[in-house]
DNA sequence: GTGCTTATCGCAACTCGCCGCAATAGCGGC
DNA sequence: GCCGCTATTGCGGCGAGTTGCGATAAGCAC
């Protein structure tokens, strides 16, 4: 963290309050949180601060490396440490529940996009929508 | 038409002007278009039409099979007919270029999917974010 | 054609994410 | 410790999309 500290103002940047109060509710919550969930959790201690401020620091942050979003099927962006390790999302568009996979079961097709259309995919910057195996037997019976 | 005409009253549904108005935007415009251009489109000749109308027939088509949506990097949701031929999207984040993939490239990764989680990807529903052939090598440089 | 039921419409108000702008406050230099 | 430069804040407001509600009008029965 004060790596990050210094990380920061040494590219012109500057350490606030807020800044900070985002990174460590990023921390403390580490696992895919929203931006307004970030937003809530700050106000308890620092009630005047705005969500546009939460949003413009979480995009600096993620310019610099340290922070990275996904975006999930409800159109709400889910924000994380970059630290935490990459995977891909499975989300289901009939109950909503989600699951993890391994960005090597997403690779293969990274590859192949990659070769034959020269685009480097980020797989996991968008979860999969699709149906879960519990609402895919049910709408078939 | 005179089909899904037909299907909307089946289902228990009404066949509006509007509504009808929102299906022949959808034909005349046939490649992915936003629900603003749908409104505005129809606004020429039916100027008291509300944004949320269009919105709400966009959904009850899409429940009826007859409309699909897909979204892409920025925060727009595409509209499409559902009879259009699928297919998936390549985002370029940096410039933005956009880019259509057969649905035979993202088969490999669905039939995965389905067979090691039991989850029937949609993996036309959203745009593949990452970095096309001219961004990626501008910025290796 | 008339009447009734109720799906749908238009409106107003709201949410979430984002942006421009004037005021504020880090922080490097002295 | 104070100063000045300017990155960042908070605020007001915009665009896309949603929701509640009273008014309207499809479509069915007669």
């Amino acid at each position: 963290m004060a790596k990050i500290d210094e990380q920061i103002r040494a590219s012109g940047g500057r350490m606030t309050i807020q800044r900070r109060l985002v990174l460590e509710a990023l921390q403390r919550a580490r696992h895919h949180t929203t931006a307004e969930e970030i937003a809530a959790r700050i106000r308890s201690r620092h009630p005047q601060i705005d969500p546009s401020t939460v949003y413009r620091n979480l995009e600096a942050l993620e310019a610099l490396g340290h922070v990275t979003h996904t975006h999930f099927e409800d159109r709400v962006t889910r924000w994380h440490l970059a630290s935490e390790e990459r995977h891909g999302h499975l989300v289901c568009r009939s109950c909503g529940a989600e699951q993890e996979v391994p960005m090597t079961v997403l690779e293969p097709l990274a590859r192949r996009l990659r070769h034959e259309h020269g685009f480097q995919a980020d797989l996991a910057h968008s979860a999969v929508v699709g149906l879960c195996r519990q609402c895919a037997s049910v709408s078939s019976t």
